[in-house]
DNA sequence: CGATGTCGCGAACGACGTTCGACGACCGAT
DNA sequence: ATCGGTCGTCGAACGTCGTTCGCGACATCG
């Protein structure tokens, strides 16, 4: 259950290894930047990110640990360039007509697919963005959702936004509940009929009404404290039930 | 810019702790539970979680490290103790009408007060969920809001959820700015104004027409990158308005 | 054939959480 | 008053981490 992130690195170094300025590294070894960031990448995917270490990765690569200094300049823009290479992975089709609503919820459920594929990325704190090219990329496509539908240009980045961050949310909770299931032992569901009865007992009804009636409501229905998936679902359709007001109102006619 | 986190330690000793069960240390010292679980939320409150270690904890208490184990199991359950305690922080009090859109709105600003005040909460990976005191009886109170409109417990659960999600978020951006901008010693707007000309470049208007109009508007706009503070107040508005639409439709009358 | 530079990487440093076991102060019984 | 045992305290050490330093080996060029 022990995790370990770091991100945001020298933004200069990132940026150069991002869009692979500066001089490619010849190398003696058959080791490249592209090998480097792929083996990370299927170590993080398999083990979670607090198998990722440099001994690690190099020990994968068949390699000596400080040999992927030349490379890379540290972890934290290892991880940067991991995490734009895994960004480039989102679909870039036109979706199939739909409307703005369609194509916003189609652009969710993609990047909560993304997330579950590479659940070490929410790990990742970045603190400033990463500017790679399949970010941009993503970006761009994304944005495409709300083109031409009445917004100015800082309200469509203001909705994208906020449905992006409601999948990170949703997909957080979803990927912790389960790591949780998985350094325990016990699904979801087993963790809450084992607790069910001292929840009973903590949850005194006379001091807290609420949540006892509530709690125990909830846990029966989703068979575990919480439901990731459909708190995923409700909250994406309120969320595009709120931006259906609000492109209304952008255009009154 | 590098931080360690981790959460949810063996539920049984976390539980143990959180209620205070199991015999009180007397202690030969003047050491206790709580004085550890204090100094290690001033310590995380003032140089980060990254900062946040045994070691240091016991130095800031004139202690040996090892001695702080006969009080707490491990950081794990130590981390469950001290995200109970500051969940304690949250106000209480009734507020004064606004009907239950205000009630939710004002949760939430509470909420995203609370995470600035320690913004380490963010940086720890819970997995399941910690059941201390506190963390009922904010559930409690903050159910309060949606209580008696009309809503069925489970949808309760989820409206409060998705509220307090999207602060969460909105939150750990706002967070992860600051300490970038700490970090690096450039504000977001001076990062911007630095790297602006650099992303006209990478943003080809031919190649991202989308990311290249609006990115530039945006940062514009925030005069940076982006702005949690307005993300935030935007999310929260549309979701509030999306929560309306399901209210009134849960009560047809 | 020698000089120059760069790649590869072993050793080591200072952090981390935690296990183990030694020490010693206290309490109760005799 | 003395002894035994319990339990708080905590130093040493293990295995982990990212990264700095510097040395040996080789490839290329003059």
């Amino acid at each position: 259950m022990a995790m370990e992130y770091s991100g945001g690195g020298d933004p200069a170094r990132s940026l150069a290894l991002l869009w692979r300025t500066g001089a490619v590294r010849k190398g003696r070894s058959d080791l490249s930047v592209d090998r480097i960031v792929r083996t990370a990448i299927e170590l993080a995917d398999a083990e979670g990110i607090g198998a990722l270490s440099m001994r690690r990765v190099a020990g994968q690569l068949g390699v000596g640990t400080m040999s992927l200094y030349t490379y890379v300049p540290g972890k934290a823009e290892l991880l940067d360039v991991m995490l734009d290479t895994v960004y480039g992975e989102t679909p870039r089709e036109e979706p199939a007509g739909g409307g703005w609503r369609g194509r916003l919820e189609q652009v969710a459920r993609e990047n909560w697919e993304l997330y579950h594929r590479h659940p070490w990325m929410l790990q990742v704190a970045t603190g400033r963005a990463v500017l790679g090219p399949n970010v941009i990329a993503k970006y761009d496509h994304e944005l495409g959702a709300v083109a031409g539908i009445g917004l100015t240009e800082v309200e469509m980045d203001s909705v994208l936004s906020l449905v992006l961050g409601h999948v990170e949310g949703a997909a957080r909770r979803s990927v912790e509940a389960a790591q949780a299931e998985r350094a325990s032992g016990l699904t979801d569901e087993q963790w809450w009929q084992a607790h069910a009865p001292l929840f009973g007992k903590l949850m005194d009804p006379d001091r807290f009404p609420n949540a006892a009636k509530v709690g125990a409501a909830a846990g029966e229905a989703h068979g575990s404290a919480q439901n990731p998936a459909h708190a995923f679902e409700f909250g994406l359709q309120r969320i595009l039930d709120g931006i259906e007001a609000f492109v209304r109102d952008r255009r009154p006619q």
